[in-house]
DNA sequence: TCCTTTTTGTTGTACCTACAACTGAGACTG
DNA sequence: CAGTCTCAGTTGTAGGTACAACAAAAAGGA
């Protein structure tokens, strides 16, 4: 019980960490006030998004909460906001009775397509710019093995193994036989 | 005005960018987490950290502000809550009527010291530990190179030129000629 | 079937943060 | 010195998030 992992970290390290800390402080801020002028956030906006490729625009609350990395708590608050705004209608869900599907009305089209450029020109300005092509991909090397670290069990849909993990436009076949209706995802955030 | 800038991004760029949003979801939390056995959150560590390498282990609060990339109202109402547990003690600044020097106690000397320990093996564990030389690298100049377009103006600590930016421990001849009892630094935040 | 456990949400409570309005202290001008 | 401007901090208010306790439905077992 002497030494313990060495209690500092190198210099180098504790730079790139500094960094990252001034990172995860201003980009969500930065980012929410670039979507504000669509009266969303940036959250709202990555679930906006999720329900729009989602089949029948629409999914179950606990798959919402996988696609956003979420708690289950944090997401029916954020759903009823949305549903006063119209963008979002709760729907039971037929095949199970505990579960509630988050459905995308026009309203909430409508403001996802307005947003979506928004937040595009967002990504872009803020994140990507200054990347060339191997920083792109050192980003996203990065913050997966950080995610991996944070999520081992891979329960989230990003770190999840397989195409449709981050972004893929809808997963058709995801769950065998379930209907439109019901839109599935056995993973949740906790 | 038929083309604006395209109006999505590549395959690659999105699992990126998509992967780096559930990071800055994820990371702050989970750090928390690490650091609830201390009783102060990661911000706070971060506050008290700045506090420790200050000369006198004072700082203004707009400095204070610089350090931590936070909003000046936030720094005010943390360091009330700081001073709260006894871990911090403000004292006006002799030089500067409208200042505020936030002081490091000996219990908050304690309680960062013991936290310090917990949050390096946290960074380590969460961050650090699956990255080699280069990724640590890569993550200091992405970081870096997102930072700057966050604040073109360099107006924050992280982004700031110079050898004290990020995690110097101490500058002792920040600024010329000012006494430990008003430890300066003019850039804040907003 | 009855009982227990798990899953899916929902909500009370507490805390945190942003924004904006405000106070008081320097600085600067005439 | 009055008047104005800027700077440093504080605080009212609103909204967001976490944690934990809860209710209801489904699943699994004896």
């Amino acid at each position: 019980m002497s030494f313990m992992s060495s209690p500092v970290l190198r210099y180098d390290q504790r730079v790139a960490v500094a960094r990252l800390h001034a990172l995860l402080e201003l980009l969500p801020t930065a980012l929410d006030k670039e979507l504000a002028p669509a009266g969303i956030t940036s959250f709202e906006f990555t679930l906006l998004e999720a329900l729009h490729e989602a089949d029948g625009h629409r999914l179950r609350l606990s798959a919402l909460a996988s696609r956003t990395n979420a708690t289950l708590a944090r997401l029916s608050r954020v759903v009823t906001s949305l549903e006063r705004k119209d963008l979002v209608m709760r729907a039971p869900c037929e095949e199970d009775g505990r579960a509630t599907n988050a459905i995308l009305t026009d309203a909430g089209e409508t403001v996802f397509a307005e947003s979506a450029g928004l937040y595009a020109d967002a990504v872009r300005r803020m994140i990507l710019d200054g990347l060339d092509d191997d920083g792109v991909d050192q980003l996203a090397t990065l913050s997966y093995a950080i995610l991996s670290k944070l999520d081992p069990e891979r329960r989230l849909a990003v770190t999840a193994t397989g195409a449709d993990s981050a972004v893929c436009a809808a997963d058709p076949s995801a769950t065998s036989e379930s209907d439109p209706e019901c839109a599935a995802d056995p993973e949740r955030t906790q």
